[in-house]
DNA sequence: GCATTGACTCTAG
DNA sequence: CCTAGAGCCAATG
């Protein structure tokens, strides 16, 4: 397991019960602004077999993206976030403005990021 | 090493 | 609000 994909599991499971963040958000937090693809990749091939908060990642207009029928299905992604009170609907839609987790310097701390970088990914989710 | 693959994102129109 | 297209980059084979 490479530190990348390391520190994407860090992230998501620092996101707290009833808020979602991003794929791109979760990039930007560790460090590599614009690998939302690979967090994508990394959920996809690490379902079933790592402890993580998977439900809580969705795309930056609010939709859930997860690609699943089965097991892992939106479905399943929505009754876990309505169960913490988001509220999503019919189309899978849920309130950023509403639901974004937004991280704190403190709480970035551990990616040891470059001082004008973290506060510009900080503001940038307001 | 090279090509392919995405649970993505941003911009333009 | 929607669509198309380009860019993105870790992981795989």
């Amino acid at each position: 397991m490479s530190p990348f994909t390391q520190k994407v599991i860090l992230m998501i499971q620092k996101i707290p019960h009833g808020k979602v963040v991003s794929y791109g958000q979760v990039a930007a937090y560790i460090g590599v602004p614009r690998a939302s693809r690979q967090v994508g990749w990394i959920l996809h091939s690490t379902e079933g077999k790592v402890d993580l908060p998977w439900w809580r990642v969705v795309n930056n207009n609010g939709y859930l993206s997860i690609r699943g029928n089965d097991t892992y299905s939106k479905s399943l992604q929505k009754k876990l976030l309505q169960s913490e009170g988001v509220e999503v609907d019919g189309q899978f839609h849920l309130s950023m403005k509403e639901f974004r987790y937004r991280a704190t310097a403190e709480e970035l701390k551990l990616f040891e990021l470059p001082y004008h970088y973290l506060h510009s990914v900080i503001s940038k989710y307001v």
